[in-house]
DNA sequence: ATGTCATTTCCATTTTTTTCGAAATGAGGA
DNA sequence: TCCTCATTTCGAAAAAAATGGAAATGACAT
């Protein structure tokens, strides 16, 4: 993973309703929810929660997919797993005293084609 | 930990210079770094720098402490794992296969308390 | 083909964040 | 005490992001 997506993926995630969303989303699971449900959930515009949902989607957090007439959002969580592995990447300086169990101390070239 | 507190900590590191940081004092380790080491190494200048750390300190991010005439700054690694787990709590709706071992499928409370 | 419903685009406005030079602060050391 | 060096605060200007109503799009069903 690469600065720039990181900085993307992090932005998208410091927002109120963007984080509110995405964490509906990551409890959704396999199913994920409708744009409509979702805007309901949180209680925000549509126009707002569509930006919102392109702006989880530009930076690869989120899926989307056409069902009937609804189109439905799920977390990507292999994007939500590498934005973690980047935060955590050669942490401790070797000495695996961080407490990051599965990153912490891993070279990042094992990890990234995981 | 609440929402307006993860925002906090992902707002703090969704811009490139303070990711950039974060990320070179979770690979210092518990060394740390002193603001004008950083400051050179991200080539920003000081007042800059100075607004930078005052972020991620805020947001709980980052520790500092005196040392002689200059301060050195930490990753609070324990900060950074209670973010991970927000943003992962009580995800796949229980299915337990979006391959977030650690947090994946546990409940809210068992892991606050760790 | 036409109607309908879900979602997105457009737009202007408001709010928030970033920037960095210059001056101020604050803790040692001499 | 007084000097020096490291860092922070101030301030004002520039850049970026969020908001929501109204109009447009796009897909499905009849």
């Amino acid at each position: 993973m690469k600065a720039d997506a990181a900085v993307d993926a992090l932005s998208a995630l410091a927002q109120e309703h963007r984080l509110a969303l995405f964490r509906l989303l990551v409890q959704a699971g396999e199913a994920g929810l409708t744009a409509g449900v979702i805007a309901e959930k949180l209680g925000v515009p549509n126009s707002s929660l569509s930006f919102h949902l392109a702006q989880l989607r530009k930076a690869g957090l989120v899926l989307q997919q056409r069902q009937h007439r609804s189109i439905i959002y799920r977390a990507n969580y292999s994007a939500m797993n590498a934005l973690v592995a980047y935060l955590m990447e050669n942490c401790c300086a070797g000495t695996a005293d961080c407490g990051a169990a599965t990153t912490c101390g891993t070279p990042a070239q094992e990890r990234e084609s995981a």
